[in-house]
RNA sequence: GCCCCCGUAGCUCAACUGGAUAGAGCACCGGUCUUCUAAACCGGAUGUUGCAGGUUCGAGCCCUGCCGGGGGUACCA
């Protein structure tokens, strides 16, 4: 049941007899803002009464008058310039909650126009640990994929894994080199997993001995055109002047960062050179970059060796992200990788040849795209593929194989101008049937307010992250306990149960809370606050819920059965209502631009709107029985949207906290 | 140079894509547990929505120009 859509669609017919597509001022009835306003809002007459030059409150008149809508609401109020304000019928909020309640999907309908999804998201490169960079593209894809589904969707969810780059060259390097054999056979993951990083501090190492020199002559240049800049006269135009004094600070800004960067630099080489065995192994591996990349050209040659030891590393390394996603509680449908399209791309390039949309260009093929002198480069000049090869392999299967409707990327911002390219170029190769869209989120920002960057010794890893969720989480549910007025009700297994749940849905909900697009700052305090507007705060309210149940003893099933009448005289009971109605709106609203903040405002407020008719309207000792039976039921739906609701987050509840 | 994103309360963020008096959480102050879990509730203070114009019945949202921050930009992903 939407109430929304029902609305609307009386509107539309008395719109239609004023004009004759009222389809855009449908979009202009919604939820009222404010409750003074009533529950529902039509603001069709302002832009109407401009339309057809005639004051808009004797527009809204007429609409009111050829608006059939008595057995929903109350008679519509004119207010203002023209708003129509509408407010439910007290009886009919009651007719359809009680509908809800005996309906398995709380009264959420599933879609009229069924489509195949597919969302990628997640996508980590297997051979690196994962780390807090990862949490949104997960959580938010997760979500989708959730929500999605439950609408009726066929959902595809595809973990587009990075298993076949320069990373497995280093491992491959590596364990030719470095290889502690015995802990490679007790734990093959964490073996690798050091192999990794000690290959990367000295290819690292190296990249930055030999940029050295690179960032030395940048600073000259610069800062040779910082002195020009600066002694240039004042022209005496104001806005000219203005200006160059802002490319002198800006100039002055890059010189600043170059130079920070080169005592970094300097400050790690120095650090690896008072390393003796870091020292040995580099003096031993002089080449260690070149012979990793080798490695990584080798394998995609199809070298048997490097085949052998890829096929030998894949699992472990597979092994090891699954196990946090098992923690997450995150799944997929495919996990199809780089390395599944590696025998497509050349066919790809073929085929964008011949068809004229891929030219050369200084040697490379190229796909150009008017207005944008960048091209996507689909092979380079040495003949190798990238990852705008394979992307376009990966759309080409995904339409092909699965049929998608829809691909969504659940991808970083920073990636917004590739997306661009391929989808510009996936229609112009024929792909122009399905919706291709960036699910775009921010940044992950470090305290400093730059991007948050992966570097050995300040990386967050993101195990360490949900231990730390989880023992806080431990702290807040053990005091609650402890302070409950009859004396502590969970022994210590119940109680690490419950903080496990509580501290994942903390982790995942400090992400999905927030509106994607916009930057991040990653922050412990808030990941892992555990009061306020966060997932804590509605499972605490399930559990409430689940309370009265215990200790009135209440059957739900049978109370759900029950035929007795829901009661809504009390303001707390009706906004109660009317928020549990309007499940399937929220749903709806979060899929127009796929943003799960939008369900997490909905659950919040559903959550404190409860809190509040806790308070105000007691259950179990409700004046009369049918007054208790009106508000048991109440509460049944409230932990049941709350419960379903949170589940499209890819959040648990538990019955006691 | 060119392109994209952002700027909202002390802090972190919303604002249903142009609607009525811009809202939450945190932090701060006051009140509420012999009554279903106080992880809560009730009340209080907090704003020139970066600045200046424009469009219109109406602008945080759209347009123009500035200021400030971030990102991207030919063979990394």
């Amino acid at each position: 049941m939407n109430i929304l859509a029902q609305i609307r669609g009386r509107f539309a017919q008395a719109l239609g007899q004023l004009v004759d597509d009222p389809s855009e001022l449908l979009d202009m009835v919604r939820s009222s803002q404010d409750a003074k306003f009533g529950d529902y809002q039509a603001n069709c007459a302002m832009p109407l009464g401009k339309r057809l030059s005639r004051p808009p409150r004797e527009i809204a008149e007429e609409i009111v008058q050829h608006l059939k809508i008595d057995d929903l609401c109350e008679p519509p109020q004119i207010a203002g310039p023209g708003f129509i304000n509408l407010r439910l019928r007290s009886d009919w909020i009651v007719e359809r909650l009680e509908a809800a309640g005996v309906d398995e999907r709380l009264g959420v309908e599933l879609t009229a126009d069924p489509k195949t999804y597919v969302i990628d998201y997640s996508a980590p490169n297997v051979a690196k640990p994962m780390h807090v960079g990862h949490i949104r593209s997960t959580v938010i894809g997760d979500s989708l994929y959730r929500t999605l589904r439950f609408l009726g969707h066929r959902v595809i969810g595809d973990n587009h894994i990075g298993d076949w780059g320069t990373q497995f060259g280093m491992i491959i390097y590596g364990y030719r080199n470095f290889c502690d054999v015995d802990a490679y056979e007790a734990s093959p993951v964490a073996e690798l997993a050091r192999l990794y990083r000690l290959v990367n501090t000295l290819v690292d190492y190296q990249a930055s001995h030999d940029g050295l020199a690179a960032i030395e002559q940048q600073i000259t240049e610069k800062s040779k055109l910082l002195e020009t800049q600066q002694a240039a006269p004042p022209t005496g135009d104001k806005k000219a002047d203005k200006k160059s004094a802002k490319a002198v600070r800006k100039r002055q800004g890059q010189v600043n960062d170059l130079r920070t960067e080169l005592k970094a630099t300097k400050e790690k080489i120095a650090t690896i050179d008072a390393d003796p065995v870091l020292s040995k192994q580099l003096s031993e591996h002089p080449a260690i970059r070149k012979a990793c990349l080798a490695e990584t050209v080798r394998l995609h040659d199809g070298d048997a060796d490097n085949l052998r030891l890829w096929e030998e590393f894949l699992p472990p390394c597979r092994e090891d992200i699954e196990r946090i996603y098992r923690r997450l509680g995150i799944t997929f449908d495919y996990t199809l990788g780089e390395s599944f399209y590696h025998d497509r791309l050349a066919a790809v390039v073929d085929d964008l040849r011949e068809k004229k949309i891929a030219v050369e260009s200084d040697g490379a093929m190229c796909v150009f795209f008017e207005g944008d002198d960048v091209p996507m480069i689909v092979q380079k000049q040495d003949g190798a593929f990238l990852y705008s090869t394979t992307d376009l392999a990966t759309l080409q299967y995904r339409v092909d194989t699965w049929g998608a409707d829809a691909i969504l990327y659940v991808v970083d911002h920073r990636q917004a101008l590739h997306f661009e390219h391929l989808f510009s170029a996936a229609r112009r190769w024929g792909y122009d049937q399905v919706e291709l869209k960036h699910v775009v989120f921010g940044t992950v920002l470090g305290g400093d307010g730059r991007p948050y960057k992966t570097r050995s010794g300040d990386t967050v890893g993101l195990e360490g992250l949900l231990d730390e969720a989880i023992r806080k989480a431990h702290e807040v549910v053990s005091a609650g306990d402890d302070a409950k007025p009859d004396g502590p009700e969970l022994d210590e297994e119940a109680r690490s149960r419950i903080s496990e749940v509580v501290g994942i849905a903390a982790l995942k909900y400090a992400d999905l809370s927030q509106n994607r697009s916009s930057d991040y700052t990653f922050s412990y305090e808030k990941m892992l606050a555990l009061s306020g507007n966060t997932a804590t705060y509605m499972q605490y309210a399930y559990a409430r819920v689940r309370n009265i149940f215990a200790r009135g003893q209440i059957d739900a099933a049978a109370l759900r059965s029950d035929t007795a009448a829901i009661i809504v005289d009390h303001p707390a009971e009706r906004a109660m209502a009317l928020a549990l109605l309007q499940f399937s709106e929220a749903l709806e609203q979060t899929l127009v631009d796929y943003r799960p903040n939008l369900l997490t405002d909905y659950l919040f407020a559903l959550a404190n709107q409860f809190s509040t008719f806790y308070q105000q309207c007691h259950v179990l000792k409700a004046e009369t029985e049918e007054l208790r039976t009106s508000r048991l039921k109440l509460a049944d739906l409230t932990a049941r949207v709350i419960k379903q609701g949170l589940a499209l987050l890819g959040i648990e509840v538990v019955e006691k906290m």
